[in-house]
DNA sequence: CAGTGGTCTAGACCACTGA
DNA sequence: CAGTGGTCTAGACCACTGA
């Protein structure tokens, strides 16, 4: 035990440089073992002091692999009860979302928008539902095409729980995106989102310069600050024009 | 110091049942400082060191704060030289990605696969670019539809590196799934994906009982384990019956 | 060389669960 | 009550960076 601790180590044995670290090695052994199917789905898992004596390492060092291993979803830990196999071959992986400002810039391209429409209205009743606001409350409501050298990229529909952003309707959306105005003002985001094919509506598809056929990437996302609605917005890009990339590891 | 130490303490003051943990008041205060653009991208933040004055915590629970804001992307971290804010907004969600199968079933649907292909070929350039064999090499070849309650939901067009499973032709893929088989051979996966917005090719559309203008979801997917090439897939499905949901918190 | 992050240890207190 | 995970502390050794 120990090696870390010199003072009483009789053999320093120092880690080689590259050899993992032995949180990742316990890790990687539970990882092994989940995926040579060795703790179905459900099965009780060791517990940490078990894994302490197995491994000889300390418990921060194996809580740290569990964490971990719990983070991306291979098991399941509940206090006072175990740690247990996660269901199912669930994999979560990163999908890169970033504002479209910066993302066409990266690329070197130039961006601008045109605001189609930016004004108060009365919220129906689901859309109140989503915002969580009373049906007919006001909501702030904008249209937006962004553009990348000149060619539509997004229409962007957006509808703006004004609780956030009393002054929504009076940014120039222009010179920012509404992405970036409302991650100042609305910190720590919690959002839900889908992700289908489909087409635009007639109007989407005149302001996106393409016919009521052709196939689009939707995107709707309702985004929340602290457990309260922020905004919800559905942004149409025309397809073969726009990709989401990502990757995920496991 | 050391609230929870409390044999010195001379104020045991325990945490209040619903309180925030110390290592979450510092990541808090963090993102908190962060959002508000105390800390501009590329911004040399505090050192651990610090930031333990600071709060009056030891050194681990700074760590495991600032380590977790790295894992989701706030900041970045270089070992010898200090702690940066992170370029721009950039978000990552969890997109779940499961087993056809076992996503129809959860459903409480039916699941039912038809293998229309299954055959080894022999790789063109740019496939076996992609899984890291010579031109002309053997690779194995799957073309299969999944029905969720008999309608076509999935066309599943796959070539697979025939290193990682010699065993594939022989596979009964109307008993299981090409992702479940290639996940107990081949163990930790890495995969990068692209998601768009298409139309289905002519065989495609006839498989999955569409018209080739009908807009699909086409994602792409090649899939690594321990840095090999497992395999290519184009996974195409009818815009309408399905959607991508995910959620990501930040 | 001083400063930084990466990691570990040994021990501790706690909340929670289920017998 | 014993067992489990959640978390913290104080101190340590290390690799790495840049002056």
């Amino acid at each position: 035990m120990g090696k870390y601790h010199s003072r009483m180590s009789s053999l320093p044995s120092p880690r080689r440089k590259s050899a993992l670290a032995p949180f990742a090695l316990v890790k990687q052994h539970l990882m092994g073992e989940l995926s040579q199917g060795l703790w179905p789905p459900g099965t009780l898992m060791p517990s940490e002091a078990a894994l302490v004596a197995q491994f000889g390492v300390s418990r921060m060092t194996v809580n740290r692999a569990l964490r971990e291993l719990q983070t991306e979803g291979f098991i399941d830990r509940v206090q006072g009860v175990g740690t247990f196999a996660a269901q199912s071959h669930r994999m979560s992986s990163t999908l890169t979302v970033r504002d479209l400002h910066e993302e066409i810039e990266a690329r070197g391209h130039h961006h601008h928008a045109v605001v189609h429409l930016l004004r108060e209205e009365r919220a129906a009743l689901a859309l109140a539902q989503q915002l969580g606001l009373a049906e007919g409350a006001s909501v702030y409501h904008s249209l937006i095409v962004h553009h990348d050298n000149g060619q539509p990229l997004q229409c962007e529909d957006r509808y703006v729980n004004p609780a956030w952003s009393p002054g929504y309707l009076g940014v120039d959306f222009s010179q920012t995106t509404p992405t970036q105005h409302l991650l100042e003002v609305a910190p720590w985001w919690d959002a839900q989102f889908t992700i289908e094919a489909s087409t635009a509506t007639a109007q989407e598809a005149t302001l996106l310069g393409i016919t009521a056929a052709d196939p689009c990437l939707v995107l709707v996302r309702r985004t929340s600050s602290r457990g309260v609605p922020v905004t919800l917005a559905r942004l149409v890009h025309p397809g073969g024009r726009y990709q989401l990339e990502g990757a995920f590891s496991r």
